[in-house]
DNA sequence: TAGTCTATCGAACGTCAGTTCGAATTCTGC
DNA sequence: GCAGAATTCGAACTGACGTTCGATAGACTA
């Protein structure tokens, strides 16, 4: 995985970010906005050129080429979920806890990031070869942060957690409730994520 | 939404169908092949003609354009399925019942119509115009026939049912899981769809 | 101030895909 | 076996898209 961010990474004297790092932070969020709406074979380079203001050529200063584009938005928006996520699973609580917060703090996730997760959730196969394994990864690694929970909740050892096919079918049941989001949530007519997120849980708990 | 089948229907005498329905219908298959492994925009004609075994331009001969190609699929298999379930729902019993029923029907026809159903689920948004609004109305029907039976555990009466706002959001969180089975279900690893359902079904009611 | 690095541009190339169309072939009823 | 309809073919057109590349203007450094 290795050259992505613009080439040789100037790195100025006392500064930590070289100057056109919030430029590439704009230049993914554009691309997200797009690929979130048409998805991302329908979403031309010519396309995020114009929205950003960029030349056609310009964007290969900041990307080696379009799918390094779709791998850069994937891995930064995934990886910070995957992180804040690890990190709330391991500040305890009890199993219904931890699944409450893991399921509220994605949808809020989801509020705040939009567009890039939604790119994240669909788009990962239009990935490949080593970008696709490293996202990939990213991706079973937040499984597994779920299935423990829920392993936990059914009374299933961590460690028998992955050969558990009760768990991992009540686990996929729930990212399909999380993911399907994408595809009907209007911010006008639809609950903030919030109460959306109790609603969830209180499903995912007690049934209807 | 006029013509879609091959330009006037020839209708042989006594015969029921034509000669070109079952090529057709072979064509639909190969293509719904396609999409749903790669996805409709990044399915070329030239693919499709290759997998059976057509000419490029024989193809037209069977659909206006791509996009009525994937207007065939979609009519065609969710009307089914659609048609299926609100006839399913007919034949009565308790609320309770119906929801196992139509999950079960549906991850039934999951099964069945693997690729189809997939290019159903996914492709919606490539569509447009009038025969976008030809297939989301398909699907409006089919929400509500979920949500009828979903307001009616809830003791939501059948009039209000459009208008509640859990029960919109219960519906859609099944809708979810039963959507997203496509990106994990593996007929080698994972149970026969009939234990899939009663297990959906069962968390959908009790809970974790 | 000369020289180097950063960032951007615009033109061009090659490929691929959707669509059209007239010709050729096959089928069907008479 | 023949006329007309139903199918199929192959070539060609057109537009869009990813990518490359040399040129350039500005900024920073020695």
């Amino acid at each position: 995985m290795a050259d992505s961010t613009p080439h040789e990474i100037p790195a100025p004297s006392g500064g930590q970010t070289s100057r056109t790092a919030p430029k590439l932070d704009r230049l993914l969020s554009a691309s997200a906005e797009l690929m979130a709406q048409r998805g991302y074979s329908q979403t031309s380079i010519r396309d995020v050129a114009t929205a950003t203001g960029l030349s056609l050529g310009g964007m290969y200063y900041y990307f080696k080429n379009k799918e390094d584009l779709l791998f850069l938005i994937q891995e930064k928006t995934f990886g910070a979920l995957l992180d804040m996520q690890e990190k709330d699973v391991a500040t305890g609580g009890t199993a219904d806890e931890r699944l409450h917060r893991l399921v509220k703090n994605h949808l809020a996730y989801f509020i705040s990031h939009f567009n890039e997760l939604k790119v994240c959730t669909f788009e990962l196969e239009s990935l490949q070869g080593a970008r696709f394994e490293n996202v990939a990864q990213l991706r079973r690694r937040y499984y597994l942060c779920m299935a423990r929970v829920v392993g936990e909740i059914n009374g299933v050892a961590a460690a028998a957690v992955e050969n558990d096919r009760q768990v991992r079918h009540r686990t996929l049941f729930i990212f399909g409730m999380l993911n399907w989001v994408f595809m009907w949530y209007d911010p006008e007519k639809d609950d903030p994520a919030g109460t959306l997120g109790d609603e969830m849980v209180a499903m995912v708990m007690n049934g209807l």
